[in-house]
DNA sequence: TAAATATATGGTTATATTGCCAAATAAGAA
DNA sequence: TTCTTATTTGGCAATATAACCATATATTTA
């Protein structure tokens, strides 16, 4: 493997990883349903703001969320919502595993 | 969120942080291509036979690869190909991140 | 049975991640 | 300007991850 070639793949699993948190998973669910800004994702989420800022950043820095600062508040949108098509297949995988799991508990 | 919310999010972001790795996107594509044992994936990334063997087993605990067994060797497949689909995503995300750094070095 | 081969596991160290708190910044309101 | 609100940043502690080496296990071969 390349030098070049490593640094793709290092590429694309920090777009996985960045999707690879439940916290930033959810994010990006609410961000797909329009912009929203960090206040209005901290209750729900039930953590620290700085926490929440955080998870933010790492979504940007992975290229996946807009930022827009308007007034006081800074928006954020999910910019490739193609990424929660995905999704689709990650349920396929718990299915898979839950049945497999079912069949364990048979024998 | 509910409690059984919050196990589906880990459980989903296990999943995609599985793929979340340099190393283990690689061999996710290799083993897109057909079975293959761990020997066989070793040589090309240059690192130890432990390593490797323990990115296997993250992806199989994600649910994501298939185990078998066959005299000496052990054979690993790709449960779940749809994985793949999604790179298609990833790389958009990325395409989407060069042009912004290119505009970035324009200003 | 003993030796060789293919993997897996345990231990260790270095590094990364996560989450909180406190402090800094930035923008609007009084 | 001062106060308040919204967000970010830095620091810290706990935990998780990744890679190596050495060792254990399991299966085939001699």
């Amino acid at each position: 493997m390349t030098k070049q070639q490593k640094m793709m793949y290092a590429a694309k699993a920090k777009v996985l990883k960045a999707m690879g948190h439940p916290t930033r998973l959810w994010i990006a669910e609410q961000l797909a349903d329009g912009e929203k800004c960090v206040y209005e994702l901290v209750e729900p989420l039930g953590v620290d703001f700085s926490t929440v800022s955080k998870h933010l950043s790492v979504l940007k820095e992975a290229g996946l969320v807009e930022v827009d600062k308007r007034g006081k508040q800074v928006f954020y949108t999910l910019k490739v919502p193609c990424i929660l098509n995905f999704m689709g297949c990650v349920e396929a995988v718990l299915e898979n595993n839950a049945k497999e799991q079912a069949c364990l508990l048979k024998t």
